[in-house]
DNA sequence: ACAGATCACACAAACGTTTGCCTGATGTTT
DNA sequence: AAACATCAGGCAAACGTTTGTGTGATCTGT
């Protein structure tokens, strides 16, 4: 009959010793003489005893849980970074408690607040595309929760975060296109809200500046990352003026439909109209029509150092965090170049 | 000063009245009077007061939590179908706790015990594909915890699970091919411990029975999903006597080492050799090689369709439980077709 | 006006574990 | 042999919430 679950007052009942005291053994606590520990130790192994978790976090205000909210899975991107998130915890004893916020800033806070009322031990968090407030961020402190922002960082004081310096690949991805010849290019931006996206204009200038070349606005136009945004934006790019020969898009995603928009104008992709994305997804490896190259993001290493920051931060007692020092991490990333050209 | 954590007892005695009062009255019960009661709920909302859901698990014995173990979250079929799960949970008040075996037996069998020590109140799982034993998964029914299998199921009496016909999706793509005249139809399959793998040769072999044709064993071979091992089996099959011009591949992840492998044979795809594959992923909609047609295997459903097993299975008492009865979803797959021929 | 019903709330136990403090029994020192 | 240290373990509180039971007070019907 295993078909009661045991606790330590049914092994402390069984062996008239107090559950103080078989607590105290099981964790070989030195006031237990040997004799009776070894006693607790083969009993509760032959009981088959497990601890009940939801009794220790109780009593111990700890969960040993991290909620991770982020905008959709189905992302590489981010399935990718979880991925880090989630070997890099578990190999810590931590475990990871998932949240899409679908790129929906009501879902996001909603999920926030459920994360606080399960009592993660921190939040990791990459924001949705249209999340403008943060309070449901800054209540957190009250529950000491921790909180590691990773890729997408939203525009706060004070935050821990982990990112990839975006202005840099988009120098790398310009000086790239001009080195092949091109002339005028443009850029097919994310939200502004986003860190990410003021970072990609930041080294757009930066390589303009640079080659003492002048700013034309035009050639920047931000997206939502919907489809039809990015047709539209595609075709806009597409029919101005100073019309560009290559385009920097947000993402391999937004270069996917940046690609069929360009093909519905009958241009011819590589030829009429060159593409560099970011991330460096899978996708582009196999793709009908890959970019020419792709800033790495190093989505993976994002998620794993989003999770050694925290468990730091954990690790630190809640005075020693006090000093407000904040985590910036900013990860260099590497444009990989996948043509012969 | 808004920097304490509030509970029911500090409620209670700043109102003078007993915690069961407050905790009654925030659960609007009856026998609370409309003046206490709205006392109560007023001050817990200038206060802030939200529940400490670990006390409530650790009461109630129940966690509101799904542990979900899954191979590896980069791939996009499990992605989506996590997704599937954690849309379907977050409805019902549920919240997904998300391990990754990454195809390792061992490494699932310590997720079980994670899972099963933090109390989950079910577990969703896709096993890896060298799992054979299956003891961790029978211990959870003593703690009550039900499992749902999905996609890939063990090969275990009395389970619930969801899953595709592969069958039925395989016979659709060998007649699909047929019908194109393809005559001699190769197949790179799974691992054969996966029911999965299983059903695709009895679809394989039923196909052949309809059309009175006779079965060669050769044309049917069993990677275990990695990389070199899809090199070698795809370069077999094209090297046979009996060579065949068309190939079902496992998924479309094998798929695109197939090709490749198929490519380094100076073969031309589509031409000299056609293939078919399953999950119908969208990175096939957007390769270089696509597919002629890939088997929709609906994971984003199949993930839906297990939480809603499960929300079922807890809904219900445990003695209502004992009938014995098992869920086996079926979901019917359809044969997507990428070409225009 | 009085028995009984109903109301509105309080009390206390319980969930399983950990931990500070206490105590009685040895052992050690002079 | 007295004084003191160490050992081995027990007691009880605590974490925050829920819930069965108890209990005065008010109300109802007659």
């Amino acid at each position: 009959m295993d078909n009661k679950i045991i606790t330590i007052k049914e092994i402390a009942s069984r062996l008239n010793i107090s559950p103080s005291t078989v607590s105290r053994a099981l964790h070989d606590h030195k006031s237990i003489g040997l004799r009776t520990r070894t006693n607790v130790q083969k009993l509760a192994k032959e009981l088959n005893y497990e601890p009940n978790q939801t009794a220790i976090f109780f009593q111990q205000k700890k969960t040993f849980t991290i909620g991770v909210i982020l905008p959709e899975l189905s992302e590489a991107f981010f399935s990718s970074a979880i991925s880090g998130i989630e070997d890099c915890a578990s190999k810590n004893k931590y475990t990871v408690l998932m949240g899409q916020s679908h790129d929906d800033a009501e879902r996001e806070k909603q999920l926030v607040e459920t994360m606080k009322s399960h009592r993660v031990d921190g939040l990791i968090v990459s924001i949705a595309k249209n999340t403008t407030t943060y309070e449901h961020f800054e209540a957190l402190s009250k529950y000491d929760i921790p909180v590691v922002f990773f890729d997408r960082i939203p525009n706060m004081a004070n935050i821990h975060y982990v990112a990839c310096n975006m202005a840099s690949g988009t120098t790398q991805a310009f000086n790239f296109l001009r080195k092949l010849g091109h002339k005028s290019i443009g850029m097919i931006n994310g939200p502004m809200n986003l860190l990410a996206s003021k970072e990609r204009v930041e080294g757009y200038r930066n390589a303009l500046t640079k080659a003492r070349l002048k700013y034309d606005p035009s050639l920047i136009m931000s997206c939502d990352l919907s489809t039809e945004s990015i047709y539209r934006v595609t075709e806009k790019l597409l029919s101005l003026k100073n019309k560009p020969t290559a385009i920097i898009a947000f993402n391999d995603y937004v270069l996917l439909d940046a690609v069929q928009a360009a093909k519905n104008l009958k241009l011819k992709i590589n030829k009429d109209i060159s593409f560099v994305s970011y991330a460096n997804l899978p996708i582009s490896n196999y793709s009908a029509y890959p970019p020419l190259a792709s800033v790495e993001q190093f989505s993976y290493q994002q998620g794993q150092k989003a999770m050694e920051i925290m468990l730091d931060l954990l690790s630190k007692n809640k005075t020693e965090n006090e000093n407000h020092t904040f985590y910036k991490i900013i990860l260099e990333p590497q444009l990989v170049i996948h043509t012969d050209l």
